[in-house]
DNA sequence: CTGAAAGCGCTTACAG
DNA sequence: CTGAAAGCGCTTACAG
């Protein structure tokens, strides 16, 4: 018996179509649609109507025949080689934030760096037809493992390889080096070294910019050129190390780092040789890796790179060119952020 | 000119549909969708001439089309309110290895712990029709923020709480204690401690059970009750401090921690206060969080939750639960794995 | 061996 | 103000 279904109330039950709230109401279908999603014209009393009914059904549009007919699918594919889920977490949640207001949801399509892979899940994604795709990634100078085909759908890219016809968002790197930077001077350092990661990366060589010119634009002496070793505590400690071994008029006072972990480790191996951080050396470290950053002794202020407000961004304009409008092509680089803790010697704000 | 797309065989046009392909092989709609789903019966030669079409047409299913018929859309739905993503995104990733094999992808929906937000994620899922959920926790005695109604698609819990008329895996936790502390007797420890979180968390309860076990069945004394904290490596730090405080007669010579940030303090502080790891003390963490398991001085050895492995079964569980077999309720309690580093003083195997 | 027809659950012109 | 009809892109009995 259809009937049995109405009388349950609490039961959301899948396969109550809008035939049946139809039949309930007493209308046709074209008129229950009308009523359900704010179309056509119709008595209040009726659209109302078709409504309580609707819900005291439990009536859930099926999506899927829905983007049939519309040829939209809500729905938008999350490309990432990022398996660990670092950077592509924090810009997860910022896209599903942006996107879930409008009823998109999105698909997480995580693989490794292996064309294969890559390929298999551009197609399954492809087949579900997807609004729109986002290319997420572990670095900025490096695109995934394979070539995209000329795509039927907008793609948007974070955090990864964007060419200048291509819309893209990334931190800005430099512009968070400086600012880190700029925190040590005010902190009143006047020798400040870099310690980071390979120069393979673009975000290594954009942050050293940014160090470089800060320091020469407040008259500092500009130190060695940046220690650059792995992303690694254990490279950090290592620096840190040889930081102790310096004569103490050599010695820098301020360390700005590449980012969390070589920071903490560079932290760890100074306060193992008896130096104080922040009174005898100030660090400052980059990602905002909370779970690192407070734990480190004392807790590091470091730069927060915004993932999240960047995958916010992406959805939103992933959003804008799926309804057809213009988005400039390029690169956007966005602001990072300081986040001030103790390892500088500044008061938190 | 529709004929155009027939000149791009490298273009993915999205809008090729079966009947395009139908057309350009001179066959009807039915006999080519039999062609390329392997259906029905035909000519070698029809059945290959039709797929070649639609290789060079670069036709593509529509998933949603085939999902309206085949009332399956293949289409999961992960529902967390681990938006940091330290447990959930290894389940996600051995979800999704177990799901892309059979065509099925999967939603990510992760959001705080508010009602509100869950009950839309929810909603998005049913309307878009998944053809199941998994729900993932960060913590085996909690479940989603909202009621769960009764939902008209299977569900399978990982890493939450389950009641015994659902389907959940979970980390065998007490058992993962027990190794962890059957490996510190291997490495000839008598007086183990337990340093771990709040005792409000089931799985410090179980961890707990686990290392009483252990000790008890060794013959060695049971030392003060289990030392609880937050989750913290300021905790553990607190606690090696202690440690050091205790005259050395009395003193432990091996500490289980609850979870690697634990283990990770506790070693800092001891290492700090002149002890040696694992010479003096060995330690074993929980969680095998690599990069910080990695990181510690000494490398932890640690346990291993095989988060991987738990998604990898959650799926092909509800891959079975959605073919309609069936699968006894309960919660599965899957076995935890030792990682030897160094922390403990045995060879790596 | 192949095709015409019905139908999955919706929406959207188009008539009335 | 309301409804019948066509159609989104497929699959699946059912005829031929």
């Amino acid at each position: 018996m259809d009937s049995d279904l109405y009388e349950m109330p609490g039961m959301e039950n899948a396969r109550v179509t809008i035939k049946d709230v139809a039949r309930a109401a007493g209308v046709s279908i074209a008129t229950a649609s009308k009523a359900l999603n704010d179309r056509g014209r119709m008595t209040v009393e009726t659209r109302q109507r078709i409504r309580d009914v609707a819900a005291s059904l439990g009536f859930m549009p099926n999506a899927m025949a829905r983007a049939l007919v519309s040829q939209r699918s809500f729905t938008i594919g999350l490309l990432t080689n990022d398996t660990y889920g670092r950077f592509t977490l924090p810009v997860a949640a910022g896209l599903s934030a942006a996107l879930i207001d409008c009823g998109v949801s999105v698909f997480l399509c995580a693989f490794e760096d292996d064309a294969g892979q890559a390929a298999i899940n551009l197609r399954s994604m492809l087949e579900k037809r997807v609004d729109g795709l986002v290319i997420a990634g572990k670095r900025i100078d490096r695109g995934l493992p394979i070539e995209l085909p000329r795509l039927p759908m907008p793609v948007v890219r974070v955090n990864s390889l964007c060419s200048d016809d291509q819309i893209g968002f990334v931190p800005d790197d430099r512009e968070g080096a400086l600012t880190a930077v700029n925190h040590l001077i005010a902190c009143r350092r006047r020798r400040i070294a870099h310690v980071t990661g390979p120069t393979s990366f673009l975000a290594v060589r954009l942050r050293a910019e940014g160090w470089e010119q800060a320091v020469q634009a407040a008259g500092l002496p500009l130190l060695d050129g940046p220690q650059s070793g792995d992303w690694s505590e254990a490279f950090g400690f290592r620096s840190g190390q040889q930081l102790l071994a310096m004569p103490p008029a050599e010695r820098p006072d301020g360390v700005f780092c590449g980012n969390d972990q070589i920071a903490r480790g560079l932290i760890d191996a100074l306060t193992v040789g008896g130096l104080r951080v922040p009174d005898d050396v100030s660090v400052v470290g980059f990602d905002n890796w909370e779970v690192l950053a407070k734990a480190t002794r004392p807790p590091l202020t470091t730069i927060d790179m915004g993932l999240n407000e960047l995958g916010r961004q992406a959805g939103s304009t992933l959003l804008d060119l799926v309804a057809g409008k213009h988005v400039e092509p390029g690169v956007r680089r966005l602001a990072c952020r300081l986040v001030v803790r103790s390892s500088c010697g500044a008061q938190p704000l």
